[in-house]
DNA sequence: CCCTTTCTTGAACTGTAGGTACAAAATTTC
DNA sequence: GAAATTTTGTACCTACAGTTCAAGAAAGGG
């Protein structure tokens, strides 16, 4: 009984994960989020709690979806090396796969955070360990079907992608340069 | 004529350098610098004019200070691969090199500010091609001194090193795992 | 020895982010 | 239709970052 929300709390998560992620933490103000969701003030502590709490479930949602991508990677059949190509396209959010070039939201607000809240580091060292590890299952498929040389370290070559993957995230935020992040791409998938 | 100042302000930039370097730029208030310069408010915005301004300062002496380090790379002597694995772990800024696992200010901050401030980008975009330009110059050294596949495109693997370096000073700022860090620089040396 | 100049200091000012309280309104069930 | 319950938006509050300013202190010039 009594009156209904107005309004989706779903819907207004996921627009309030894009806000972060476009503008980051710091810069997304309870007004900037009342105006673009269109509800009240009152509406969004009542629901929310607060910014902090409402940023939390956006980086979980944000994390989920992605997680759902990573494992779509494993699943996936075809040359390993192209799954690989795809991967680094959609998982490094290049020019090409987001043109807002918005990075990844968990490494630009832990970056913003700084190593100062516990929680956040702790969900970004998972979401690193859950990269490497899809990245290792890959390679791994790649050396048994003979794709990739089984003489190297699967682990050590996952840890150098998910390092490379980070860095390609970053410099998508920072400038605006596809090339140089397509010849990462190329110069990596012709090493392996 | 007229009072002498009390301070350096050469020693205050790099104080103050060390300090955005460890918290961000945000989290760096007027108070913290003055408690740490050990100077008054007053003589912080007199000398300096503003947070913002006295950042810049310290961001270029930063970059200067990191400038000379990579020209250093290149005047080095003995086997490139070696030099390059000592590249890596001073400018990826790893625990071996920085206890404190700042990362590298230049990338904090200018993931703090995101795409907003047009002449923090071009000063990192900047960078970037400088420590690609070096790489790529130690890369064909390598390449003449046989130490290198000449096949491979010289370009290509310093776009490449660029990116993993940026992720590794990345997650070397977001979390405590010397053992991946470890791992990558291995695994890059070992593909070249 | 005073006067000008430049610096120092801490208190006061301003704007805004983040959050709270409240009164009016709306929608459901009985 | 009335009671119950929850919404909504405005107005308000607090804290603090960032900055300015007026009064005073240390140097040199006349």
């Amino acid at each position: 009984m009594g009156r209904p929300k107005q309004f989706d709390p779903d819907v207004a998560v996921e627009q309030a994960m894009q806000m972060f992620w476009r503008q980051g933490y710091g810069a997304t103000t309870p007004q900037c989020l009342i105006d673009t969701l269109g509800i009240g003030k009152g509406s969004l502590y009542n629901t929310f709690g607060s910014k902090r709490q409402l940023f939390d479930l956006a980086l979980r949602r944000y994390l989920d979806l992605q997680n759902s991508a990573v494992t779509e990677l494993l699943e996936g059949s075809g040359p390993v090396k192209e799954r690989l190509r795809k991967a680094l396209l959609v998982v490094a959010e290049t020019d090409l796969a987001d043109p807002d070039r918005r990075g990844c939201l968990a490494l630009n607000t832990a970056m913003e955070f700084g190593r100062t809240d516990e929680s956040m580091t702790a969900q970004v060292q998972d979401m690193f360990d859950r990269i490497e590890g899809a990245f290792r299952a890959l390679i791994e498929e790649g050396q048994r079907a003979g794709e990739i040389d089984p003489g190297r370290d699967a682990k050590g070559l996952a840890s150098l992608l998910l390092s490379t993957v980070n860095g390609m995230r970053l410099m998508a935020r920072v400038e605006s340069r596809p090339d140089r992040l397509i010849r990462v791409i190329d110069t990596t998938i012709d090493l392996l």
